[in-house]
DNA sequence: AAAAACCGATACGCTAGCGAAACGAACCAC
DNA sequence: GTGGTTCGTTTCGCTAGCGTATCGGTTTTT
């Protein structure tokens, strides 16, 4: 645990959250983001089960959000030939450009002292 | 920017939101946490055009938001008395127990190394 | 005092996520 | 090959949030 951050988790995260509110990118639903997070910080394979156990709620839950960033582009589906009932799903390059931007809100939150140099959209 | 922490902000970020989504807590929109921080980690008065002007949100989105924290016990409306047609948004105990709870999922996931002490739902 | 500006709430039609139950397809055991 | 199990999806009725426009009530301006 990190001493400057001890007593401000909550402040973190809410210049992180208001960073993401103001931003122009699509706002997922926590169970959303969560999953994303899931795909793109742990090692493959991931399979609907594997995520539903995961976070700790039903299937349908995990297909309603992987129908949504499929539509946004974020993730992509993969049968597995092996076992033909399940589905792999898979990382794209727009789903690592989303969360490469919100790193980047993430990390000018932790940083509120650092003057944003990139365009900001 | 602390060092430990530089390269794992989408970790902290994905081990919180996983603890989140598991545990009971009423799961929050981005935006109703967003309000809810605001109000409990910057110092009064929190009106609704401010907290508006704060998240860059059309007025509607404060007022329903604020309709759901009421219900759920976590803000409470206060008419202004010098200029009426503004309302005060208040904390309240409950209020600060949830974020409280929060704070300890963050800590919690800030630190990947501490074992569950507490029974887990 | 009449008009304008302001504040928060409400109405509208719409979209999306929810939990629970049931489903078809694929695999496995016997 | 028949029966049972597993996997992901679909369906159901429902709730809640969305953006836009408009509202009533209040204050300010002229």
């Amino acid at each position: 645990m990190t001493d400057r951050t001890l007593s401000d988790h909550l402040g973190l995260w809410h210049r992180a959250l208001i960073g993401s509110v103001r931003s122009d990118a699509p706002d997922l639903t926590t169970r959303q983001m969560a999953i994303l997070l899931s795909i793109y910080t742990t090692s493959p394979p991931h399979t609907v089960r594997g995520l539903a156990a995961e976070l700790g709620v039903a299937k349908p839950v995990i297909t309603r959000a992987l129908d949504t960033l499929s539509v946004l582009g974020y993730v992509r589906r993969k049968r597995d030939e092996q076992d033909r009932r399940s589905v792999f799903v898979q990382r794209t390059v727009k789903g690592a450009v989303f969360l490469s931007e919100f790193r980047d809100i993430l990390a000018q939150a932790d940083d509120p002292s650092s003057i944003r140099l990139t365009a900001s959209r």
